[in-house]
DNA sequence: CGCATTATTATACGCTTGAACAATAGCGGC
DNA sequence: GCCGCTATTGTTCAAGCGTATAATAATGCG
């Protein structure tokens, strides 16, 4: 009657290959598939482990939710460069691998169908939606202004909603069905849609 | 030890009540949380009807998928008048409850999480994405011949795309976070930035 | 009205789930 | 090199899951 070997890992490392474990769960086989055994399988763990570093199953799926808002919009809160490039790389980021693929979906799906049920849950989502936006408010305030075009506030929110609005849905079209697109073609047609929305060049032919 | 009374419903009509009340369970408590239990509970039977009416809980379930998918397609897909109108219609309908609301996405992030897991519902939701934006691209055709503009297929494809991209990632802005927009913004966005994308007016100033 | 049909209830079964807990193996400090 | 600490294992438990099945009440037909 042996018991099996083991390392003892460092403490945060155990913590993110739980995490990781349960988001590779999540989108492979679904909420309802993403046990805390077949989790534990995953990570190479026995289930108990997760009681360890976690007060229950379901704050481990919040924290991992967290981590699901981060990968998505950690990237393109750090475009870097004139505001032009910036506004340029934040659209083709956000269409491009690795945000636009069909796990992203299908995690941040599994989430957004739990909102409505989960408060915590609610909470975490609302707070990435208000700083994605507001980052894209600010990015757009910024070009404007360079353009020397009308750049208040009121007007800013109203292109920040629809170019919002007009990413989050040609991502959803790509990640759900990338095979109907040309290589390129969403983020080319994203380059175009945004400068016939704000009346300017975003300079998309450059790149 | 007496047995409840009943009543011995209609052929189709019990099987409505039941896929009814299985879009409640999973709008209210999650695709894990819709249990046959509960189900029943909600549709007012006993658990063992649910095998009645079903040969399995996922055929149920795939059902109640196609009957979402239905909701939220028909109202847009039956637009009437001249193409103009058509166009605002179909913008405004999607935009407006009861296509946007947050039970509506709920229950389509839910099935679009188990996209990747079921290829049952994957065939479901690809039926369903294909023939949406056909809808839109030949309601596109139909108004840009009538407005004297290019309307080949290439363009109208393309049109199609940011169009209904747009359409789609307004619809989740307003079904998740329809507190952060005044009454008729979206929609009134969603008509400005249609204008500005094809280069034309659509009469939206007359509603 | 009485009978056959079947929609519906009620109960049971085997399995999986999240959690609890005692036993133990790895590891850092001395 | 041993020892104490604790990260990890392995087992157990009650609850809930989808499904199967037998009993029964409602309904339509003669």
């Amino acid at each position: 009657m042996n018991r099996r070997t083991f390392h003892r890992a460092p403490e945060g490392e155990r913590r993110q290959e739980l995490i990781e474990a349960t988001l590779d769960c999540i989108a492979e086989f679904g909420l309802k598939g993403a046990t805390v055994r077949q989790i534990a399988i995953r990570a190479g763990v026995t289930a108990g482990l997760v009681r360890h570093y976690f007060e229950s199953k379901d704050q481990m799926v919040a924290e991992a939710y967290r981590a699901v808002i981060a990968s998505l919009t950690d990237k393109a809160a750090h475009v870097e460069g004139d505001p032009e490039t910036r506004l340029r790389d934040f659209i083709a980021i956000n269409l491009t691998e690795p945000v636009a693929d069909s796990r992203s979906i299908s995690l941040w799906a599994a989430f957004i169908s739990q909102v409505r049920v989960d408060p915590i849950l609610a909470e975490i989502h609302r707070d990435g939606y208000v700083t994605f936006r507001n980052t894209l408010q600010d990015l757009l305030a910024d070009f404007l202004a360079v353009k020397n075009k009308p750049a208040d506030a009121e007007t800013c929110r109203a292109y920040a909603i629809a170019i919002n609005g007009l990413v989050d849905g040609l991502w959803i079209e790509g990640c759900l069905a990338g095979d109907l697109f040309r290589e390129g073609e969403l983020v080319a047609i994203a380059m175009a849609s945004v400068e016939a929305l704000l009346g300017t060049s975003i300079g998309s032919e450059k790149q």
